[in-house]
DNA sequence: TTAATTAATGTTACAATATAACAAATTTAA
DNA sequence: TTAAATTTGTTATATTGTAACATTAATTAA
């Protein structure tokens, strides 16, 4: 059962995802030198609460609760740093922002988004990126970074639909 | 020569694209019994002054000078009619917008931008929507629109980046 | 260990993008 | 030609994101 399938599962056991990236967050920090101060650890549990895309100003609450100063720039710095990680990513489409589910190796930024339940996850695809990358290659375009967002109805969603 | 290769020429004819552009949407929106009223045609033709992604803000002042009210919501409701007939794309990593070179036929919301000219063009490729269907197939997500973004640099800078 | 330097956070103010809500005008349909 | 629907004008405000500088904390060099 791949990443995928499991994000979408509302009956995962969520609280492994959370404890993962927590723990992968912070040995690849360490590894690399960079501080994952209290700020930024707590904006990245946040941010892994499920998996859905979060808004940068619906962490500033949370961030005011634990004791932390909560104007925006807290909340975005952290982000940019998680960012800059490989950490989260920011989906353009829904300004919003959502764990990587791995940050050990870099991803290509593409997203299954279902518009039911809000849940993104990373889709993985070699295919995909060879497809894109051979198509621009194909009238010169030199690809630097790309970003997918696939918009749909995830399979939970789906089997709920068809159930009512 | 296909629209990527021509649109990515700085020195293309570019009056024919907008006289294209501005025939094809009145002969569809005429089709559809939709109405290309002024404000909508200029904002249009705004759009395609060039083969850059332009901002909602960016058109403001041109709609002023036109004589039309140049209030957000009046560039904001030409663009909702434009996207909704097909005749531009929102880029939402630019949050910015950008005319569709085949408005006749649904198309796939794929772009090339390039970070030195900051020109953008569709990127129509059925391999990778083919890819991109599958692999969401895959893992039982259905699609129903897909955005792709691909960042890189344009076969034109590329040359001139060459002969710096 | 302390002073100097760098990095991270706090704080205020504001920029950029986008929409809500209602009034007025225009177009289409009855 | 009135009624209904669509489009536009207008004011106000919501949402998302940054600039700039002060303060604090952590790291490095003396």
């Amino acid at each position: 059962m791949n990443n995928a399938e499991v994000a979408f599962q509302p009956e995962h056991d969520h609280s492994r995802c959370i404890t993962q990236a927590l723990q992968d967050a912070a040995e690849l920090c360490r590894g690399r030198q960079q501080r994952l101060t209290p700020v930024r650890e707590l904006v990245l549990k946040l941010i892994w609460q499920n998996h859905k895309p979060l808004g940068a100003y619906e962490i500033l609450p949370a961030l005011a609760e634990a004791g932390f100063n909560s104007a925006p720039p807290t909340v975005y710095r952290a982000l940019d740093f998680l960012q800059e990680q490989g950490l989260v990513h920011r989906i353009a489409s829904l300004n919003a922002f959502i764990g990587c589910s791995h940050p050990e190796h870099h991803c290509n930024n593409s997203f299954l988004i279902c518009t039911r339940c809000h849940s993104a996850v990373e889709l993985e695809s070699k295919a995909v990126s060879k497809a894109i990358k051979a198509s621009a290659n194909a009238v010169g375009f030199s690809v630097q970074t790309e970003m997918l967002e696939v918009v749909g109805i995830c399979p939970n969603c789906q089997q709920e639909d068809s159930t009512l």
